[in-house]
DNA sequence: TATAAAGTCTATAGTGACTATAGAGTCAAG
DNA sequence: CTTGACTCTATAGTCACTATAGACTTTATA
């Protein structure tokens, strides 16, 4: 298949698969006579394993790094397991920042009753202090 | 005082300091003789409502629109109390997808244990469906 | 007083993960 | 045989910074 209906079917966008391929994230597909990319099977697979990644916000080095220990299946996975308590952790902090960040907006919503001037604006006070 | 002053204050860095200032952020400091840049109370001011802004994620556009708002005080806060509630929505909508990718991040970490190899890792077969 | 060290200046490039655009080439349908 | 859809490469833009190079200014020390 070409690069249109490889976009369409995994919902990547066309520039992003050739970055990534760029990137050295997806193998160099074939080309047709005129020079267009020809993606199969394996193209789509490793494309869906990036796009899984990529929705668990592991940063493309790391999916890169998965991806080559995923061609070394007599290694120890202790790396892997490494990666994704890494990344979890990141997860967990960013969770307690927003939970913060909601709680201190929501007290700016209640400050401001659109009727006010921004003289009076509770959240600008807010925000000031 | 001179910028690394203002740095130390306010706890950021020098170089954000003067991109906010070529980003219109900050209003445009005095200079000494020798083309230092001065500061006073009011830039302090100035930096630690971007500061605050930033921390609960609000963009530097949106905070530039903040700024100019302060200085119309008679006008109405609806716009203000509008970019509050944008910003809440975005948050929400954040945290919702966090706490899905925490849980499958947790789920695959329960999948591995460092004894395994590649070939039988969890975590990587989990990554592939 | 000389000089070394610390601070500051501007301008520019790099980050990450894309997105957008320009200008040219390819291919299928009418 | 031409129109339109698709694809190609190369380049620039996004956001909010961070890092660097190379020059200048100020302060502290010998």
């Amino acid at each position: 298949m070409k690069i249109g209906e490889l976009s369409k079917t995994t919902g990547c966008s066309i520039q992003t698969i050739r970055y990534y391929e760029k990137e050295g994230l997806l193998s160099t597909p074939e080309r047709t006579e005129g020079n267009y990319r020809l993606y199969g099977e394996r193209a789509l697979k490793e494309l869906e394993f990036i796009k899984h990644c990529r929705s668990l916000d592991i940063p493309l080095t790391d999916v890169k790094r998965l991806m080559e220990l995923k061609n070394k299946p007599e290694e120890s996975c202790a790396s892997v397991n490494k990666l994704i308590a890494q990344q979890l952790a990141l997860v967990n902090n960013r969770m307690r920042e927003l939970k913060a960040l909601k709680a201190e907006l929501q007290q700016m919503a209640s400050l401001c009753t659109t009727e006010n001037t921004i003289e009076a604006c509770g959240i600008i006070k807010s925000l000031d202090s």
